[in-house]
DNA sequence: CTGTTAGCGCATTCAG
DNA sequence: CTGAATGCGCTAACAG
């Protein structure tokens, strides 16, 4: 392995100078550099990072915290994520948390361990709060996408969660829906309650019927059951049953129709779907689902920047928050129009 | 920050001793033991990686080389990477390549000076080699996923390429095929090789034409254009046309279908498709395309597992090659039937 | 079974 | 503008 006493002494220098050339810290005769720069070349050094972070304890690492990389909201966020990383000369290491706190427990002591510069966390649920306050004991700074924390004061990028759930639901009610259920994530997940509290108004504002029949968790995992719920629902008695529903995650949208067609209850005629969040459309075929799709990959690019910054001192001490919106498609799934 | 020092006095032994417990190496008398994980525990001691790094030359982290985690083969992949690194007490650092050389050259400098214990590599191309030996100059061991390279004397998990593509293609032949097209990725890269090979192979022992025309290469990336290619074959004279297309990865797939069908071609009566590797079924809905599902997550599960018994020592010299199988599924875009 | 010594590779003092 | 000394936190090698 090739040291920087390696170059100082091919360069006829200290190695404090060779420190000072690759650091690019204090003055340097432009001479002095030149030779130094060569002889790194000529070696092909390379820093070790764990000797570097041991003394300015700094990594050059970024961590990414996220429920499932399978799930396609989350693997665009990893890309982003990394592509700004790169950009700006950090690596990014990956975390799947299982929607487990415990697990995402035990990789934040690793991420410790490491001494990662910064995490992008999207957490688990409310509990994760001591995990993150875990951080901040060690000065890790941290950004939260997708999913806030209550009194954690912190960068955060969001969705738009009232703006884009009264629109799904603008849109059900334009169609001539006055009965509009909600199947939706455990509601110690921010993004999960934010969408409940913003279907509640909705129907509000609109004077629409709220019954506790119509309102449902599941979780935002790929295998979301929803089968009991929906079945709970077509068992109401016809004047209760809702018209249309609401899922607030793409799994949940998807398993939601993929039921209803199993069991021969047509989509929209019978009963509408409308769903948050999208998964890509790779067939190029008509989507189907009317989705709100969220700039999935822009929450890890964006989120990266903020931390980044963060890290660098070159953020306002506020906390910022930005709030990305979604783009609504209105597709088949909706598409039917009722009489009142 | 508390330090194996920290430790050491509330404990009254020396640091030697805590760090042995830590690392459950030599012995240590059951009382001491105790007593030292107490105070660990008290202190809430969490250790510092950098320093163990420094003197054990070992960081943990194992890191993952793709050329671009959104597409499902590769998400799958560093979910199974993921896990299986977690099991083990190892992190998972992620790179996407883009099929770039030169980025994953930038990245493998990046993970030297990290000090990653091993690299999961699916390379970009052939050229890639050198990256690969990069990596053997400095003793970092790793383990190629998906796609091999010459001469590279190295543990890997691949893809059974030729018995893959000679089942496609007879399901194709028994269909009544005789002019069979294929669309490839570039050819410096081993898997489109290998397919390309097989491809003749197969044709060859059926005794079937093959036709320059009829062999392309386009690229991996989602944004893979087949027009130009198919919209060429379109105009060959009417006896010279394909009548199937064999695609050799699911991006190229998914285009050639759209295209296709954008052009009203119909698939399966005017010409029919194969794709090599799949796309995750979200919606549930009855799949069209006729394709040869690749065991992802075992690619990186697999690949994770002899990537550290080769880093702990615990592998044989010789290096392994895993050859994973497919799961060949017949659809509706190669369900007609030609009459000879 | 436990402690002492030394050094991993680098960057932060402080001198010159 | 450059260099020497020191220590980051930990563990290998040796002593006891």
């Amino acid at each position: 392995m090739v040291t920087i006493y390696d170059i100082a002494k091919e360069a006829n220098v200290s190695a404090m100078t060779v420190s000072r050339v690759i650091n690019n810290s204090g003055n340097i005769s432009q001479k002095t550099r030149e030779k130094v720069e060569a002889v790194i070349k000529e070696l092909g050094y390379i820093p070790n990072s764990s000797a570097r972070s041991l003394t300015s304890k700094k990594t050059k690492i970024l961590s990414l915290m996220v429920t499932d990389i399978t799930n396609p909201f989350f693997t665009n966020i990893a890309r982003g994520a990394e592509d700004k990383a790169m950009q700006m000369g950090y690596q990014l290491m990956l975390c799947n948390s299982d929607e487990n706190v415990d697990k995402e427990s035990k990789y934040i002591d690793m991420l410790i361990s490491t001494g990662t510069d910064g995490v992008l966390a999207a957490p688990a649920n409310d509990s994760s709060k001591k995990n993150l306050q875990k951080l901040s004991k060690y000065q890790i700074p941290y950004v939260l996408i997708d999913r806030y924390i209550e009194e954690l004061s912190c960068d955060q990028v969001l969705s738009d969660n009232e703006t884009t759930t009264r629109r799904l639901l603008e849109h059900l009610i334009k169609q001539g829906h006055r009965q509009i259920a909600i199947i939706n994530g455990p509601l110690e997940i921010a993004t999960a309650r934010e969408r409940h509290n913003a279907y509640l108004k909705t129907l509000n504002l609109y004077e629409l019927p709220i019954n506790e029949h119509w309102i449902h968790q599941s979780h935002f995992l790929r295998d979301s059951d929803v089968s009991d719920t929906i079945k709970g629902m077509l068992e109401l008695p016809e004047s209760e049953q809702p018209t249309a529903i609401f899922a607030t995650s793409n799994f949940i949208g998807i398993n939601t129709v993929k039921y209803l067609k199993e069991n021969h209850v047509k989509v929209p005629e019978d009963i509408a779907v409308v769903c948050y969040d999208s998964i890509p459309n790779y067939l190029g075929t008509e989507p189907f689902l009317t989705s709100a799709e969220q700039p999935s990959y822009n929450f890890g690019y964006l989120g990266a920047q903020l931390l980044i910054e963060r890290i660098e001192n070159k953020a306002p001490e506020t906390p910022r928050k930005i709030v990305l919106p979604s783009e609504v498609h209105f597709r088949e799934s909706s598409a039917f129009k009722r009489k009142k």
